[in-house]
RNA sequence: CGGGGCGUGGCGCAGUCCGGUAGCGCACCGGUAUGGGGUACCGGCGGUCGGAGGUUCGAAUCCUCUCGCCCCGACCA
């Protein structure tokens, strides 16, 4: 195990200083760069090659639960952005306006999709005039814009990318059943691919989307300052929508009623959440089953005769391992051995293969695990057999790490000072029990800025005081801090 | 949008208070020796100091305006 911190100390503390931290390593490690343009920022091709893993893992079971890809356009007409009340007025300050064609004013301003609810439900309404014509199922990979005023890497820009599902139901039930199919999707994804526990639950009235009857959520608690991620939504959204938009149908009796609605959505954000989840001190470290290079291979060699002769050895052993693993050969001749070691594990890749003349001779390789720093000898002959069992486990082992986290920064508070002091502190997750009253969700906002989270599926057996008001409640919640 | 800080070769910084025509480290290019945890030495290339305007014989330095970035708050996937 390496101790030392060498040169990795031009990287800001990740105990003392995360948030500096977060955008030296985002820089550091070729993930992102900034861009001319305010708000927005460049994914570089080692950031989104992880945003190209996740999508394809997503993708995959969006369409396995028989949702097709389609795509709708980046603009909205303002009049179809305001036809749903709330909806508008919970978007309005971050909307970005398209007010001229070329040298022509339009005479009606587009929006620029802050999300695209706005634009698909009046097509949809086109489309649907039977229950035969229902459920649609349809999601579309796409970029939004949203007016933020902080931006960050991955978290928060002006424009980002994301996948957006948007179907609608011939009932409320199944409306709500695909809600939550959708936000188990999520979770699963986030589970098994990414190596990130999440909290599922309901969001609070305050919390939810504009327009919504309901928000689900997962989220995530992020390392360093432990404040939560929301890290995927689904939202119900009743038939506020199909009202407005009159995406109207006959049932089988001829009855005439109104299509119900969901919506989903993860985005690029989760990049961030992958970041900040497993990252260390020596900089990002990758969950095997997304990561751009699941393992390096450094060439070490001192002369022009040895180079050769390592070189077609580290050839044969890439083409020894299995074809569906990301390996990646280092053949650089213009850097040391040693700051190549660094620099991918700056870059997180979870196995790093070390080749020399010594290994040769005894014809085994070096194996290092980003994730414990092991470093083991293994016979050449059997590390394709081995690598992939290896990669599972510490993908297995980056989950359980995540979720020690996440369990030692949870902790049930009954007492108001104590939540308080825990959000102060940076102290992680406090679940306590709260009333429903907005008052009191509220009074937590202001007086400590942790918010509630959300209203876990898990819930106690027995009811308790609410944190604010001590009146008797059968919910509990989590409250923390967010970004 | 409110409070604070900062913009000087690709990156990190010094120089700004007390104006005199730009410097250091890393990176980059060439070379020699190296290469199992950011290798050493030698020789080079590269900036007009975020932008605009003003004061002055002369501005990175002083004044005004402006843009951007970072941190802290309000809002958010």
């Amino acid at each position: 195990m390496v101790t030392d911190r060498g040169y990795v100390e031009e990287l800001a503390d990740v105990e003392d200083d995360f948030d500096r931290w977060y955008v030296e390593v985002v820089r550091k490690a070729e993930m992102a760069d900034d861009s001319p343009v305010r708000g927005t920022k460049i994914i570089r091709p080692y950031g989104f090659a992880l945003w190209e893993n996740i999508q394809r893992q997503l993708d995959d079971r969006i369409k396995a639960t028989g949702v097709e890809n389609a795509y709708f356009p980046l603009f909205i007409p303002k009049g179809m952005l305001e036809r749903e009340a709330e909806h508008v007025e919970g978007f309005a300050p971050e909307v970005a306006w398209v007010t001229h064609g070329g040298h022509r004013k339009l005479e009606e301003p587009w929006a620029v999709r802050p999300t695209s609810e706005a634009i698909i439900c009046p097509i949809y309404a086109r489309w649907v005039q039977s229950y035969r014509d229902l459920p649609i199922l349809i999601n579309q990979w796409s970029n939004v814009v949203r007016w933020e005023e902080r931006p960050r890497a991955f978290l928060r820009t002006v424009e980002f990318l994301w996948q957006e599902g948007h179907t609608a139901h011939a009932s409320l039930e199944e409306a709500e059943e695909r809600t939550l199919m959708m936000l188990d999707v999520y979770r699963d994804l986030c589970e098994t691919e990414l190596a990130i526990p999440v909290i599922p639950g309901l969001k609070s009235d305050s919390e939810k989307f504009a327009g919504a009857l309901r928000t689900y959520t997962i989220e995530a608690m992020m390392g360093g300052k432990h404040w939560a991620l929301q890290s995927g939504t689904s939202h119900n959204l009743g038939d506020h929508f199909g009202r407005v938009f009159e995406i109207n149908f006959l049932d089988d009796q001829g009855k005439r009623h109104f299509a119900y609605n969901t919506s989903w959505g993860l985005s690029t954000r989760i990049v961030g959440a992958v970041i900040m989840v497993h990252g260390d001190e020596r900089g990002l470290k990758m969950p095997p089953r997304v990561a751009p290079t699941q393992a390096v291979i450094v060439p070490i060699w001192r002369k022009n005769k040895e180079r050769e002769e390592v070189e077609s050895a580290v050839q044969q052993v890439r083409d020894s391992l299995p074809s569906n693993l990301r390996v990646k050969a280092d053949l650089r001749d213009d850097k040391t051995p040693g700051w190549k070691f660094n620099e991918w594990e700056l870059k997180g890749v979870p196995v790093r293969i070390e080749l020399g003349p010594r290994d040769i001779a005894s014809e085994q390789v070096m194996v290092v695990r980003r994730d414990t720093g092991e470093k083991s000898a293994v016979p050449m002959t059997e590390l394709p057999a081995l690598l992939p069992g290896l990669l599972d486990e510490i993908q297995d082992n980056m989950y359980q790490a995540a979720l020690r986290m996440l369990t030692e920064k949870s902790v049930r508070v009954t007492d108001y000072e104590e939540l308080r002091q825990r959000a102060a502190g940076n102290a992680g997750f406090s679940y306590a029990y709260w009333c429903g009253s907005e008052a009191c969700e509220d009074k937590v906002k202001t007086e400590t800025r942790a918010t509630i989270r959300c209203i876990p599926f898990t819930q106690p057996e027995q009811s308790g005081p609410c944190i604010v008001c001590g009146t008797d409640s059968e919910t509990e919640v989590v409250f923390a801090r967010a970004y």
